[in-house]
DNA sequence: GTACAACTTCAAGTATGCTTGAAGTCAAGT
DNA sequence: ACTTGACTTCAAGCATACTTGAAGTTGTAC
């Protein structure tokens, strides 16, 4: 065994199916060369590739997401410290605001779970369209069933 | 209008589109009645349960969790406080439980932006099978590339 | 009483993220 | 050399979560 790594063997350290890493080669994501016999080989790198990839996708990212993210990294060199930096404080960020949600939900939930309002029309769970729609394109997750400025 | 809502009115106050609405009750997560003339009205408290499967939508959970949990609410009376309350307390603990992955999932990731270790194989990022592996079924998103216990 | 938007069902289509299967080729051990 | 498991491509299939379109019906406003 060289420094190569077959597809099976990239496949049985990092737990993503082969099929599923022809997948990620397909779309852009990872690549590999090939043997003489037309064969994928791996870099021991490629590994830790996938491993941000799945994390990325922990985090919510969409494949197509990642692939954008990691067209940052230059693709004919070896990343270096820099490069990787620059993708993961990125991505720190989205994770950051990703979490802040998911704690103001829980608060809103907490709340509602204190007060019982599930039946209340008070209830910061179910009068938050505001801080939703504030929040931008995404996340309307939450919308009150009352509407404050209508007759 | 009465109390009833169209589905219409249902998408506008929610921001789902009837064509999801429909969808939600096909999966039998929502329930309208019909007008003599076969056209659903919803209940104002519909709007609620909706919102709360967004909600849960958002926390990550598929429409058919979200079913199931919905399942413990009583379908032919009007949930209690109680009810909402045993639904939330599931959710908020699945909710703070995926707040503590992404946020150990951030912790890594800022120890990998500081150390520039992604080049290293010391690094936690890509160390963390174990953690990763004791967490159960889910989340095996980040694993190592090198097997610390083999030849 | 008629116009017209909003509704109805049902079938098919879309996007994402893969998996599965068929049919064939490669690599490594004996 | 031969076997056998691992690999190859390509096409099709699957699950989730919907959307779109066709063809027809309802409800409300004038």
């Amino acid at each position: 065994m060289e420094d190569q790594l077959t597809i099976g063997e990239v496949s049985r350290r990092t737990g993503v199916a082969a099929s599923a890493l022809r997948f990620y080669e397909e779309m852009g994501l990872i690549d590999s060369h090939r043997t003489v016999g037309n064969q994928r080989r791996y870099d021991r790198s490629s590994i830790r590739l996938i491993s941000v990839i799945k994390a990325a996708q922990e985090v919510g990212l969409s494949l197509q997401q990642v692939a954008d993210a990691l067209s940052v990294l230059p693709h004919h060199r070896t990343p270096t410290k820099r490069d990787w930096s620059r993708l993961t404080t990125r991505w720190r960020s989205d994770l950051d605001k990703r979490i802040d949600e998911l704690v103001a939900l829980r608060d809103d939930l907490t709340n509602c779970i204190g007060c019982g309002c599930l039946s209340l029309r008070s209830c910061a769970l179910f009068n938050s369209g505001d801080r939703a729609a504030a929040k931008g394109s995404g996340a309307r997750y939450l919308v009150g069933d009352e509407r404050p400025q209508t007759p």
